[in-house]
RNA sequence: GGGCCGGUAGCUCAGCCCGGUAGAGCGCUCGGUUUGCACCCGAGAGGUCCCGGGUUCAAAUCCCGGCCGGUCCA
């Protein structure tokens, strides 16, 4: 599929193309004696030990800001980095590349990029190989993508494969002072997310530093369609590249040097001989670690250093283990720091995931350091580049520490649990852990199965861990069925073609209640489109207004919903057979309804801002819905919430109603409010656009935000927050109501009060005193209770045994009883007892049905008398069954007038059965 | 969003498969023993068996629904 990929710079320097020896790939090179196409494994890593740049000791942030400034010289406007979370895309939690930025709006074209071209360095997260990380040398969780995007629309040529071309060249030969002929461009096919493109890899080393990718096909039905917009797609691993310049045995040794010492240090460990390490950044760089496996990969190095596996298990391992320590604290730090929540859903599990890893890696390390203080160390190296993580600090170590002891808890719980389940199996005579077992330990109690068998080793329980224990695991899971989005319009893209964009009067004066307009088209006898609206639509939570259309014929079309597609507003209507297009009509909504709305959706901001004040920074929103009567925010924090923070956040969000602060709504430039308020403004997801719409609530809170608000806080009134659900791990559900609505829930508790305080004849002020005495009444009375039945049934107990029938040498009790079961079967209990020689029968009535016990003491069943027996012909003849055994049993049955009879049966019976 | 596991005395749990008088250990109270001990002995208090419905003569136990917690996966 890849065509012949060609550049200007090739031409100019005198370049050639040439043919991989090794994996046929097309490459371009300027040393004519090249072969091979640079790439892994075709070639061996050359610059380990001796970079091929004078270079060697720059920092990471050098790098960063050597490309960004360069870029920004050679004609790009430099862009903030975006936060780790994708808010703005349901298809992805983490950012994974530069360009997710920018998708799907952007790179659909849809909304204009924030400058073009521009160039960013951004933090991402990859999870996919988090096998290799510590292993193979060059694996990371955490990096940065430094880019720089050019987006070709239509009319608009910014630069396309030469341009980028040169600039790679140039930054790398220029600014990096890498010689130009170590440098090839692999030809290769790049697609993901629906795209695609030709690409060139550049190889520097037989190291992969970037990747240029020309996107300018979509993937629709693994078919390629060419697109209206051209993409150039760069992305050049920051980590890889000081890598390079370092030449140092690992990345992890480029990055952290300093934090990888002083743990191994505090470990004890002892210095690993260079010639391991780089022997295996070899050997990993040639294969691929988890395709071949962790055991076959250490054997083969082991081989080739001509060492024992066991002996160079010893060595690598700890070394293994404090990379992936460093490494997944670094992305922790990225992560919490920019709004991850640990939770067991979505993306916060990724972060548990990382944490648990992590102190895993510590516990193989058997340091005896928490790994707050691992995650500090590296915050206070990331913050250097990256000082917004400093207000951050209490709340990330706080979460860490919070996921830890529950960690810990969790390996506690499991170590009994396999230790009881150990026991049983045991008695059983089982000696190896079945593995289903093990699979339920690793799935259902979040046991990894390493330690399952350190556990099990001690109880003298084998335990064979299956080489595809993941795989089996997987096969446990099967794939989640997608939930389809409710579709509200059932409108496609094209038929909407051509409509101009809807004008939205809300913007303009939220406070308007009618409006004209004209009908610019009519769908399905359902659909409404107009030229310009009051009517808000369904986003960001708000739901849509309701209201009328009014022909000038005077007939009223009810409007019951409203909905967004792209830019124009659609009125669903319940039937628009009056009106046609190109008629005026007015517009009426329901003023009050949206009122409310609007007094909700400036409370939810002025509860978020609470929120994060009182529980830290960490808070961010998680989901709104705002209603007339009820709304609810969902916040992310990671701990209960208790009732005295939900006292204060209720506390400040009234106080800065009292204080009636102005609401401002300002049309921004993105890159102005950003630098003005952060991403803080994303609360409700990354809003595309040059421009964007600022929300602020006057020294409180500021977002981007599309919806209605009051103009001042005063207008809400009050804001009453009801209750705080955790809706998942992580994520806290605050509801609450507003205005008039917020004083209704406030009387109806009164209303609660004042009724139990007439039930109880009490004055409200003293109702908890009253129900507390109540209830110790209720239980002296209960205990009282208890005795009198004690002594009552020490007198039934000598009456029945003094008036008892004796048939054949055994004392007989058998009676239409008044008792409750449970108290009968407590005195057949008493008179056995007492008397081992006696049998008990009673038969009695409970809830319209008929039981029967009998209860036959020891001597008795010694004689082969059988309880169970006689129940089993009594229940019949109740018309129902029994059951127990020779000493106790009960039964009974349906046919209540037959109780008499069975007490004399039973008599008769008795007899028989005495032998 | 889905799968799996769990919810029984203050705590840790057994009983549930196979329905039939709610249990153990620790802790607590009282008494005894002891110079002392994570001592020992004895007695006792402590329970809406998470909630709701169903099946059944009978449900901690079986079935359905819900709530809460844990855990794995996306």
């Amino acid at each position: 599929m890849p065509l012949k990929l060609e550049a200007r710079l090739f031409k100019e320097l005198g370049f050639i193309r040439k043919q991989c020896k090794s994996c046929g790939s097309y490459f371009w090179t300027l040393d004519p004696d090249r072969e091979f196409c640079g790439d892994q494994p075709c070639v061996d890593y050359t610059f380990l030990e001796k970079p091929p740049t004078p270079l060697r000791d720059i920092a990471l942030g050098d790098v960063r800001e050597k490309f960004l400034s360069f870029m920004e010289k050679e004609g790009h406007v430099r862009i903030k980095r975006y936060p780790i979370v994708a808010r703005w895309r349901d298809d992805v939690y983490l950012v994974g590349a530069s360009i997710y930025d920018f998708q799907p709006w952007v790179t659909e074209g849809i909304v204009p990029p924030p400058a073009n071209p521009l160039t960013i360095s951004q933090p991402c997260i990859r999870l996919t190989d988090i096998d290799s990380v510590g292993r193979s040398g060059r694996h990371l969780t955490e990096f940065e993508m430094m880019a720089h995007h050019a987006f070709n629309y239509p009319g608009t040529d910014i630069y396309w494969i030469d341009r980028t071309v040169e600039l790679c060249f140039n930054f790398f030969t220029r600014e990096l002072k890498i010689p130009p002929e170590k440098i090839t461009f692999k030809e290769d096919w790049w697609s993901g997310g629906g795209n695609a493109g030709e690409d060139f890899e550049v190889l520097i080393e037989g190291l992969e530093v970037a990747t240029l990718v020309f996107m300018h096909y979509r993937v629709i039905d693994d078919k390629l369609v060419e697109m209206k917009n051209r993409i150039v797609d760069t992305g050049y691993g920051l980590e890889r590249i000081l890598w390079l310049c370092r030449g140092s045995p690992t990345v992890y040794d480029a990055v952290f040097p300093s934090i990888i010492e002083k743990l191994r240090e505090r470990a004890g460990i002892s210095k690993p001989p260079r010639e391991i390490l780089l022997s295996v950044a070899r050997m990993a760089g040639k294969f691929d670690v988890k395709k071949l496996g962790i055991e076959r990969f250490r054997l083969l190095i082991a081989s080739k250093l001509g060492m024992d596996v066991k002996e160079l298990e010893q060595v690598l391992i700890p070394m293994e283990s404090l990379y992936i320590l460093a490494d997944h604290t670094r992305a922790l730090v990225f992560m919490l720091g920019d709004g991850v929540v640990p939770s067991n859903v979505g993306a916060g599990y990724l972060a548990r995931l990382l944490i648990r890893r992590a102190i895993r890696a510590l516990d193989r390390l058997s340091l005896d350091v928490p790994l707050t203080e691992v995650v500090d160390m590296q915050l206070k190296l990331i913050s250097r580049d990256f000082p917004e993580y400093l207000e951050l600090r209490d709340s990330i170590l706080d979460m860490v520490d919070v996921e830890e002891r529950r960690y810990r808890e969790t390996l506690r719980r499991g170590r009994e649990l396999v230790r009881r389940r150990v026991e049983r199996l045991k008695a059983k005579g089982i000696s190896s852990l079945p593995t289903d077992t093990l699979i339920e330990f690793y799935d259902s109690h979040g046991l990894d199965p390493y330690f399952v068998r350190e556990i099990c080793s001690e109880l003298k329980m084998n335990v064979k861990i299956p080489d595809d224990f993941y795989g089996m695991l997987a096969e446990r899971h099967q794939m989640a069925k997608v939930k389809e989005k409710e579709v509200k319009v059932e409108l496609k893209e094209e038929e909407l073609e051509g409509i101009p964009p809807t004008r939205p009067l809300y913007y303009e004066d939220p406070y308007a209640s009618s409006f004209s307009a004209k009908v610019l088209k009519v769908l399905k006898n359902k659909y409404v489109i107009l030229d310009k609206t009051l009517f808000y639509p369904e986003g960001g939570g708000q739901p849509a207004d309701k209201g009328y259309l009014v022909t000038e014929d005077g007939v009223k079309v009810e409007v019951e919903d409203v909905q967004k597609i792209g830019n124009v507003i659609v009125h669903i209507v319940k039937s628009a057979k009056n009106l046609r297009e190109g008629i005026l009509v007015k517009g009426i909504i329901d003023v009050n309804r949206r009122r409310a709305l609007m007094r909700s959706h400036t409370a939810t901001h002025i509860v978020i801002g609470a929120a994060r004040r009182v529980l830290g920074p960490h808070v961010w929103q998680a989901g709104a819905q705002k209603g007339v009567e009820r709304s609810h925010l969902d916040i992310t924090h990671y701990k209960k919430i208790t009732p005295q923070e939900l006292k204060l956040i209720e506390l400040y969000a009234n106080k800065v109603v009292a204080e009636n602060r102005p609401v401002k709504v300002t049309i921004m430039d993105r890159n102005k409010a950003e630098a003005q308020y952060g991403f803080i403004l994303y609360q409700g997801g990354v809003v595309p656009g040059r421009e964007i719409r600022v929300v602020e609530i006057e020294g409180w809170d500021a977002e981007a935000c599309g919806g209605t608000h009051c103009s001042r806080t005063g207008e809400i009134g009050m804001i009453k927050i009801i209750k705080a659900d955790r809706i998942q791990d992580g994520v806290e559900r605050l509801e609450f109501c507003v205005g008039e609505y917020a004083l209704r829930y406030v009387q109806s508790r009164e209303e609660l009060l004042r009724r139990l305080s007439e039930i109880l004849k009490t004055p409200v002020d003293d109702i908890v005193s009253a129900v507390e005495k109540l209830q110790a009444r209720e239980k002296a009375l209960r205990r009282e209770l208890e005795g009198l039945k004690k002594e009552l049934f020490k007198v039934k107990v000598d009456h029945a045994l003094s008036t008892a029938k004796i048939i054949r040498g055994a004392k007989l009790i058998c009676e239409h009883t008044t008792l409750i079961r449970d108290d009968a079967i407590k005195l057949a209990e008493l008179i056995v007892r007492k008397d081992p020689n006696s049998i008990v029968v009673f038969i009695g009535l409970e809830d319209q049905a008929a039981f029967v016990i009998v209860r036959a003491g020891d001597d008795v069943v010694k004689r082969g008398f059988s309880a169970v027996g006689l129940a089993r012909k009594l229940a019949r003849m109740l018309g129902g069954s029994a059951g127990g055994s020779d000493r106790f049993a009960q039964g009974g049955g349906r046919n209540i007038a037959a109780i008499d009879k069975a007490v004399e049966e039973a008599e008769s019976t008795v007899g028989e059965m005495l032998s």
